[in-house]
RNA sequence: GCCCGGGUGGCGUAACGGGUAGCCGCGGAGGUCUUAAACACCUCUGCCCGAGAGGGCGUGUGGGUUCGAGUCCCACCCCGGGCACCA
């Protein structure tokens, strides 16, 4: 039943790999377009969710390439990770093993849905001809003072023994056994991407072809903010804290001051304090709760633990807290209150019955909380009288004149931890020698392999640290006796570049050669699922901005247009492995073949909205495909040889037509309505042929929709692009350019409306003038129905399309 | 709690700069072909009233701006995603 696409699919897909089609070099006489999905990590079978991707990639692929480009798409796999060291840990086999396994399973189903890419270029992060090339880019980075080691905590099973990621933190405690999560503070490696804030920051500007919301996260991460930062004294004691605030307009309404649990000085003022006990207990429930519990609890609380802070700017002495909304991890872990500008601390002073003093002289009829807008100031000595934008400078003039606090910048983006205490990653290449300390392993012994392991559970310390032939090595520098760095490093390190590997892949002498980066960078389209509007992203930024500072990579964001994909829904959740929601493809290129799937992916709804999976609508985009099998192998209708006529010519100029809104569609991502509009020609061209076709025409026709379909459906198109007596691969065609006079109309219909309403319809001449179109309308019986009896107080013509009439 | 999206037929959706709401597909109804079925093809398919002609209503809810609002503004409700009480 209908064509064969399992010969037929199975016939291009070899012949695309044996002529090469989609391999490329750098000619730098071609314009380059070098498109990129993000790459995925391989754990089993693809699904629809992920075919969905992929499909857009390769329908650009071939769109780009068919348009002149010289189109470098390649893939690669993110195969180190937390899911294959769980297996090893389970199952005992090589995380290696398992890892390689699913790589051919999944290049497998890429292939069979004809999805091409420059296979030559591959990269697996997990082999030593990838990794070498992070612990190289670790050595630089170090060189450059931008890795450094300092004492973090990580998330602590104590029962097990063993550091817990995040996603194995559930509800504050181990996935496995239950046993709540501690903290423990290790001494962890960071690249300083803090010292990129501002760029990072700055550049997102330049990312005109970002969709706003990314470039907003991102923003908002990175979380910018100018303020000031002063020194408070404790009453009665010879301590002090520094507090930041974007506010320091509004010191005199400071009611109460905050600082973080896990401040350091909350331990000397509490320690055999009558409120030990109960800050203790406070301490200890904050510090079980994840950072968003944290923050998402409505209910501000806090203990007063039994000391003053003295305002600087009047000498009054405010209750001193400590509360869970303040957060050590941003600005110094410690805060002024005042209630009566921020409405956090409104909050927590209703809470517990604190004063709030305003200090911004509130609008009108202001029926608000703490008010944060501007206005004149109050209860404000020296600031008295200023708005906001004077009074903050003066502010910090102030704290700045007497030595207790400046101005300063304050960003939330945190450095990046790069350390993870597991075994499936990249080994950090330094060493720990006692006469030397930190040495960097020399460029010449890279790349630093990590060795077989008996046990791959983690066990404080990555599994690496129980193999001694690895860990005791000789100092580089001195000779004597040293131990190896035992940690890997954060997978987000290995994305962070591979798509500059890609452009040189085989290289064993270098990362890469920066003549090839030259030619490709940067990524023309990158496609991706918006999960990674952030980290990822950002990352991947920061890495670039610092090989672009070594001068390795000619330019300093990577990614000159991003595209963020929509996730595929079914049973109103996300389609994923882990929801046991996921739809395998292969039954589905065994029914309907790759073709059908691919279109329906294109069709289900717009790239960037999530869609719904319907098993019907593959039926329904088969369907189609079939009808143009049947259309282009003569078995609908009949053709004629004849003169050409009207219905000739009119059938030519809708394929013109559909042609330029493919054409715009697909370079707005409107591909869904790209579809649609072929089908809607395949009805056209349906009724054309069953009243008589005319042979020619149909030809010219017919290699438009075939060229057209192409990119959404290769295989089938490539068949009956042969069978029609073309020579030669479609996929080298170039894409079709429509003719304008063809496009044009000369009819237009016209709607006409009374007060707003459509009351009849008209065709007109598409030039038709304003008042001839007004005196057509107003001519019109059903019209003059509609006026009767009442006055035209107006009529807005907008030919040709539309004629209101307004009357009373 | 905050931020960002989004609510259009039975379903997925379309309407690109305020100008014909519902293209295309799924599903459904009826028909042609067939011994029959499948396939294919044709017609209809937002809701209500009406035999029809036609009319009224209609894009989450309530307001507003406008000759004209799915589209813009205000308030609210619901759904999804993200998160950082960022001082």
């Amino acid at each position: 039943m209908g064509y064969d696409f399992t010969s037929i699919e199975a016939k291009w897909q070899s012949l695309w790999e044996s002529e090469r089609t989609f391999n490329v070099t750098e000619d730098p006489s071609l314009p380059k377009y070098f498109n990129v999905s993000m790459y995925p990590y391989p754990s089993g079978d693809l699904h629809m969710g992920h075919l969905r991707n992929y499909t857009y990639v390769d329908l650009l692929t071939r769109y780009r390439k068919m348009q002149g480009f010289n189109v470098l798409s390649p893939m690669g796999w993110d195969s180190f990770g937390l899911p294959a060291e769980n297996a090893a840990i389970s199952t005992g086999v090589h995380p290696r093993e398992f890892t390689e396994r699913q790589i051919v399973r999944m290049k497998g189903q890429l292939r069979r849905l004809g999805a091409v890419y420059d296979w030559d270029r591959e990269v697996a992060v997990h082999t030593p001809d990838y990794y070498r090339w992070d612990q190289w880019l670790f050595l630089k980075l170090y060189e450059r003072g931008l890795a450094y080691k300092k004492e973090a905590p990580v998330n602590w099973c104590p029962k097990d023994a063993t550091v817990l990621a995040n996603e194995q933190v559930v509800d504050g405690a181990c996935e496995r056994c239950a046993t709540p999560v501690e903290r423990r503070d290790l001494s962890q490696w960071f690249f300083k991407i803090t010292e990129y804030g501002d760029r990072l920051l700055e550049d997102l500007a330049e990312l005109d072809e970002w969709p706003d919301r990314v470039r907003t996260m991102q923003e908002n991460w990175i979380g910018r903010s100018e303020g000031c930062r002063f020194s408070m004294n404790v009453a009665g004691t010879d301590h002090s804290f520094d507090v930041f605030t974007t506010r320091p307009d509004t010191t005199f309404g400071m009611t109460f001051a905050v600082l973080a649990p896990e401040h350091p000085l909350v331990e000397e003022l509490i320690s055999g304090s009558d409120v030990e006990a109960e800050a203790r207990a406070y301490i200890k429930a904050a510090q079980r709760a994840s950072e968003l519990e944290r923050i998402s609890d409505g209910d501000k609380s806090g203990i007063f633990i039994g000391h003053h802070a003295i305002n600087p700017v009047n000498g009054v002495e405010v209750p001193l807290f400590i509360a869970d909304y303040v957060l050590m991890g941003y600005g110094t872990g410690a805060i002024m209150a005042v209630p009566g500008e921020d409405q956090r601390d409104w909050d927590f002073a209703k809470r517990y019955g604190l004063d709030i003093i305003p200090t911004v002289q509130r609008p009108e009829g202001w029926e608000g909380e703490a008010y944060p807008g501007d206005g004149v100031m109050i209860n404000s000595g020296f600031l008295n009288g200023m708005t906001k934008e004077e009074s903050i400078p003066a502010a910090i003039a102030w704290f700045e004149e007497r030595g207790i606090g400046h101005g300063t910048i304050q960003f939330r983006l945190h450095d990046w931890l790069i350390s993870r205490q597991r075994y499936w990653g990249c080994p950090i290449p330094m060493i720990n020698c006692s006469k030397c300390g930190l040495v960097p392993v020399p460029e010449s012994d890279l790349p630093v392999i990590h060795p077989d392991v008996e046990d791959y559970a983690p066990k404080g310390q990555s599994p690496l640290a129980a193999v001694a032939s690895f860990v005791n090595v000789d100092c580089p520098k001195c000779g004597g006796p040293a131990t190896r760095e035992t940690d890997t490093m954060d997978t987000f390190v290995d994305s962070s570049w591979y798509y500059l590997r890609y452009c040189d892949a085989r290289n064993d002498d270098a990362i890469f050669d920066p003549e090839k980066v030259r030619y490709w960078m940067p990524v023309d389209q990158y496609v991706g699922g918006v999960e990674h509007a952030v980290l990822h992203l950002l990352y991947a930024r920061f890495i670039t901005k610092v090989l672009y500072d070594m001068g390795m990579v000619p330019v300093d964001e990577p990614f000159s247009r991003l595209f963020t994909q929509g996730m595929l829904v079914k049973d109103g959740a996300k389609m994923s492995k882990s929801k046991g929601n996921v739809v395998n493809p292969d039954a589905y290129y065994d029914r309907y073949g790759a073709d059908a799937i691919r279109l329906f992916e294109l069709f289900m709804g717009p790239p960037t909205d999530d869609a719904v999976w319907s098993d019907n609508g593959v039926e329904g985009t088969y369907r189609f495909l079939d009808r143009i099998w049947r259309m282009g192998t003569g078995e609908v209708g009949t053709l004629e040889d004849r003169a050409e006529n009207e219905s000739d010519r009119e059938v030519l100029a809708d394929a013109h037509r559909t042609l330029k809104k493919v054409t715009e569609d697909i370079d707005r991502f409107a591909f869904n309505t790209a579809v649609a509009a072929l089908m809607e020609f395949s009805n056209t061209l349906n009724a054309y042929l069953r009243s008589g076709g005319r042979r020619q025409t149909f030809a010219e026709v017919f290699d438009l929709v075939t060229l057209m379909l192409s990119p959404m459906a290769p295989h089938m198109t490539h068949e009956l692009w042969e069978l029609g007596g073309h020579d030669g691969i479609l996929a080298a065609e170039r894409w079709p350019a429509w003719d304008p006079e063809l496009v044009k109309r000369d009819v237009v219909t016209m709607v006409v409306q009374v007060n707003g309403k459509v009351r009849d319809r008209l065709e007109v001449d598409a030039d038709i003038s304003a008042s001839d179109a007004e005196t057509l309308a107003l001519g019109l019986e059903k019209i003059q129905s509609w006026l009767e009896g009442k006055d035209v107080r107006k009529v807005i013509a907008r030919p040709p399309n539309l004629v209101n009439i307004v009357v009373g």
